[in-house]
DNA sequence: TAATTATTAAATTAAATCGTTAAATAGACA
DNA sequence: TGTCTATTTAACGATTTAATTTAATAATTA
């Protein structure tokens, strides 16, 4: 691992980081959801949900599609979708199936 | 995956989002290295080495065994190994081999 | 014992991050 | 048009994080 590329993956990680834009993820796993759902699911501000959104857009990690006055976001990163399957294995196995 | 797993692996996350930590977890995927070591690949000063070492050990992602005036630091969390392999597979997968 | 080497700890300062609040934007629909 | 609803943006203070410097600890060797 080069150090650009360890600068690269740092970032990557810092972005998953947090336990909201982590937990954004994981629900964005399976569907697609606007602001209002992901913010009645973290129990937090519609604007706070807004800034992490904007952070993991940044990223280029999501992407959304607008319907009328709702936005509704979903995972790009096939990369992000891997890797937070790995985690689940190695730190969630015995809650699966 | 639940709230306190979201936590859980938030947290390791973090600690791993540092460039001179993943770095330093680059380098100990297969030897034992003193701080010495590590500082002299990192380009740091070793207080600033130590410091992330102290980081790692608290989260125990990493061990050490004492040898006269040396400290030699090894990866313990099999985990944070396999997560490294993963993240080298997707990110730097053009660089292997 | 003194001098040297490796490492850690503590203190300081600067920078980044986070959540809240309030204001701003954009589209739907009456 | 005006008024909803959904979302975003900006500004603020509080907390966290990082690197540097300096002092302290521990083992080695002369």
């Amino acid at each position: 691992m080069e150090n650009d590329q360890v600068e690269i993956i740092a970032g990557m990680l810092k972005t998953m980081s947090h336990p909201i834009r982590l937990k954004i993820l994981c629900l964005l796993q399976n569907r697609e959801m606007t602001v209002g759902d992901i913010r009645e699911e973290v129990k937090t501000t519609n604007a706070n949900v807004s800034q992490h959104l904007s952070i993991l857009r940044n990223k280029n990690i999501i992407g959304f599609r607008k319907d009328a006055n709702f936005i509704y976001n979903r995972i790009d990163d096939k990369r992000v979708l891997e890797l937070m399957q790995t985690m689940r294995k190695l730190y969630c196995q015995h809650m699966d199936e």
